[in-house]
Order: structure tokens, then C-alpha cells, then sequence
DNA sequence: CGTACGTTTGATCTTTCTCAATAATGGTGG
DNA sequence: CCACCATTATTGAGAAAGATCAAACGTACG
């Protein structure tokens, strides 16, 4: 029924907050679109754009990030396989940040109308869209709580921790635990701190055994630790799909 | 054509980022609601509740905020006349974060299907809505910057200046400037301070003239200074309406 | 095998927090 | 109107988390 399709992601993306219909999944899937790649940072969209198109990542990583007037940047989210890029740019006309590649990356181009009459005609699909708005907005809260009050070790925790169940959602990790390419600089921009705090604080977790690292793999020795340390409670997400006896396979590397 | 209804400042805030025609801006005022006031310090919504209305502020003020496990505080939105307390609640079935009355405020609580239903029949009602969740997330992005890479100084001043335009956008500024009635402890949950901190780096920007403070009411003497020192670029609070002269006139308390 | 980029480490400095005390302020009952 | 109380604002002194500066070490890759 499903054919395999390069818009599959999305499907599986959508369908883990709201639920769809199989004719919902097909028109999704039979949207027209242009695919194009994006090398390692190279920008999907830019501050201050009128995009035309909506976007939508189908493989690699992605991330959206700001800048402050003396040339500071902040990661404010992380995108993943699946992930709508653009969904900000389906009705507002001025994109208020960048979105940059992480890694070489597939990006699906929608034309804002077809998607826009997608969710008019078929108000699950609309409703999706809508509930993957108000879901990255309660990531975005999240955020803004472990920016504000939670410390360095925590703060790094709760994003792996965030990773974890994410990539799992779109069957991205592996019972070793996941590949997340990502520097300490970048993490530093993720987490309001210093390149250098990151290393200090990754290692003090690693001592710790909450994580073990390899290159930019990452594995969980023990979920339910990590979670602890980062007072991540996966709530926030909002993802419908069962939560799994065990997280990540507890083994080594 | 417009008769005065509690309502009403539910339109101006959608139609400050979208347009909505006459006759759409009657059906949100002609919406059914129970109207409820809030004491300061109530629970409009709380974390895990399942909510059956969705709701909006009349009048007053309230906050959003999450706790850490260790139990300490983060603001994570302000919400003003007009705003939409619980376009969460309008699609999503738990809530992720609870809101909070600041002042004595007046809550208009609209019945989920009723604000569904209005949203599917006038696309331009439920463009609306979907462009207000959007703008939330632009600000919960600018928040995550503001706490990410800002120094207390700027913080302040930044959300300072947010509260400006935003009251402003909504007719709650006077010539003297505005009156918000934030403790120095919920200010510092806001910015993810300390409420000392808060206090000192308040009276920095009293000091240099970038700020009047009388009670809780602020004044803004030099607008270009303040927007300067809080790195404030109103972009990302997307409002359509044309940028005035002045913002608040510099005046004395 | 050299270059570029990323990671790691050390030493020192700053911002912000913590703890503690004092001063205003607003509201209340008498 | 006044004394009293609770809350909020302010100030000081010392501590700590995280930033900054600088250098060395690894690793991937042409």
C-alpha cells in the first residue's frame, strides 16, 4: 500500500503525534516535490527569507540556529530525518532564523500552496501539521527551562536524553546506542556554554558512566541514570507511540 | 459592526499577524465562552491535565512555567490580553507546562470543538490560529537565545523591550510607559537569574538611563539605547502592523 | 607526511550564585 | 490614623560555575 517514497519520513513523523488514515499517508506521500542536497553546513533557509516553498528534511541532520548582534550563535532546535524544516514558513512570510545542514543532507522542497491545500482538504493532515507546530513549540519551552535553569552536566544530559527517544521515534538508533554528528562546539551552541565547558562537562559524564562516546557516537549505559541526571521526563514530546521496556540497549560500544 | 465583547481582544491579537475579514472577526466574537477570574498565583492550567476547553486571557496578566525535578522555577512565556492561553489544549491531549494568573485576570474558556470547528469552516480563522502558535514558537527561539547567549544586562533589556512592543501592539502602553507587575523573583525567572542578580542588574540599567522604574511600572527614555543593550530585533514577534515613530515617548514617571 | 579541524588540558578571570542581613512597601486590624 | 506583619527590594561578602586565554594533542584526509 505504502510505497517506499522519499516523503515516507514525514508520514512517520506526523503519524507519531496525531493519527492518520491510509488514504491520509498516501496524499501525503503523493505530494509533489523537488528533493536537492545540502552539503555539511550549507543553509536551508536564511534569516530574513520569503521562502516560497515549505521544506521538510529526509535524511541527515539539520539545525536551526540564531545569532545575537556581537555574533554569538544558539542552536535553538535540532532536526532529524522526518523533521518539517519550514513549517514557520508555510503562512509566515519572513523566516526569523537560520536552518543550516549539520550533514550532507536530503531536503524535500514543498510548494507552500500544495501543502497548505493538503491540510485544507484533508483536516487530519491539517490538524498533523498543526500538532507538529505545537509540538516543537513544547520543545522549544523545554529548551528555554534547560537554558534557564538547569546546570552545564544536566543541560548535556537532557539533550542526549531528548536524542535518544527522537531518533528512536524514526528507528535511528541501534541497540549500540546512536551516531550524532555533531562537535563539541556545535553542542556548546545547543546549550548556551563554552566548547570547552562541553568537553569538560562530557567527560565528567562519561567518569560518571552515564554515557559512553566513541568519535560522535553516543551510547546510554543505563537510561534510567542519564534521565536522572538530566531530569529529562519525555513528556514534552508528545509522542504517542508506547514507551519501550528498555531504551537503548545497555551495552558497550 | 464590531460590538464591544470580552472577545474582542482576541481578534486584535489575531489580527495582528494575520487579516481576517469582518465577517470573520464577528464569528470569533459571536464564539460561545464561560468567562472565569483568576486570583494571582491561580492555576489556569496545570501540567498533566487533560483539558476539554481551550482558553484566552481577557484581561490581566499570566505566565507560563515549568519546574526542574529539584523543584526551581522557569518562566517560559508571558501572556498578555488577547493571548491564547491553551492553543496547546486546542489539538494536543496533556498539557506540557502549566500557566499561572500574575494579576486578578479574566479567562475565557471556549469549548474545544467549537474553536476546531470555527477554524475548519473559516480557513482564514484557522489560518490565524496556526500563524498565533507560530509566532509563540518564534518567541520561545528568541527566548532560547535571549537565555542562552546574553549576559543579565541584555536579558533584562531584551525582555524588557519584548513587553514594549507586545503591550504596546495591544493598546496597554501609555505615553509614560507600562505597567507590568512582576516581582524581582519572577523577573529572574523569566530571565533564569537570580532574584538578586535581578535586582543589581536592574538598578545597572536604571543607572545608565536606559530604563525608569517606579514600582512595577516601567519607562523607556531612550528606546534606540534599550533596543541596543537587549540586542532587540522585533522581526520574530512577526507583527504586521507598521512600526510607529516613537515607541513609548521618553518622558519622566 | 603535512595541514586543518576538532579535542583535550591547564591556569586564570568574571559573572553570577549563595547566604545573610537590612530596609521598604503594602495591606490589615484596631 | 497607626502599629504590625508579610512580602518584596536592596545591599554586602564570599563562593562557585562557567568563561577566557593559550597551548598541546589527535585524527582524518588530501
Amino acid at each position: 500500500m505504502l510505497l517506499e517514497s522519499p516523503l515516507r519520513p514525514l508520514v512517520r513523523k506526523l503519524a507519531t503525534h496525531a493519527t492518520l488514515s491510509d488514504a491520509d499517508r498516501q496524499a501525503i506521500i503523493s505530494l509533489p516535490f523537488k528533493s536537492r542536497t545540502i552539503e555539511p553546513g550549507g543553509y536551508i533557509v536564511r534569516e530574513g527569507d520569503a521562502p516560497k516553498a515549505s521544506c521538510l528534511l529526509i535524511s541527515g541532520f539539520a539545525y536551526r540556529q540564531k545569532h545575537t548582534g556581537d555574533g554569538s550563535r544558539q542552536i535553538v532546535a535540532l532536526l532529524i530525518r522526518g523533521d518539517l524544516i519550514d513549517l514557520q514558513n508555510l503562512y509566515l512570510d519572513e523566516s526569523d532564523h537560520n536552518v543550516q545542514a549539520l550533514t550532507r543532507s536530503e531536503v524535500a522542497f514543498i510548494a507552500r500552496a500544495d501543502l497548505q491545500a493538503l491540510a485544507e482538504h484533508r483536516p487530519a493532515v491539517g490538524r498533523a501539521l498543526f500538532v507538529a507546530a505545537l509540538v516543537e513549540a513544547s520543545i522549544l519551552r523545554e529548551w528555554v527551562l534547560n537554558l534557564g535553569r538547569r546546570n552545564a552536566p544536566a543541560r548535556l544530559a537532557h539533550v542526549l536524553c531528548e536524542l535518544a527517544v527522537r531518533l528512536e521515534a524514526q528507528g535511528l538508533t541501534d541497540r549500540f546506542g546512536y551516531h550524532f554528528p555533531m562537535t563539541q562546539e556545535q553542542l556548546a551552541d545547543v546549550t548556551g556554554l563554552t566548547p570547552v565547558h562541553v568537553n569538560r562537562t562530557l567527560k565528567g559524564l562519561e567518569s560518571q558512566g552515564l554515557i559512553k562516546r566513541d568519535r560522535r557516537r553516543f551510547s546510554i549505559p543505563d537510561w534510567r541514570a542519564l534521565r536522572d541526571a538530566g531530569d529529562f521526563n519525555e513528556r514534552y514530546l508528545h509522542e504517542q507511540i508506547q514507551e519501550s521496556a528498555s531504551r537503548l540497549t545497555p551495552e558497550l560500544i
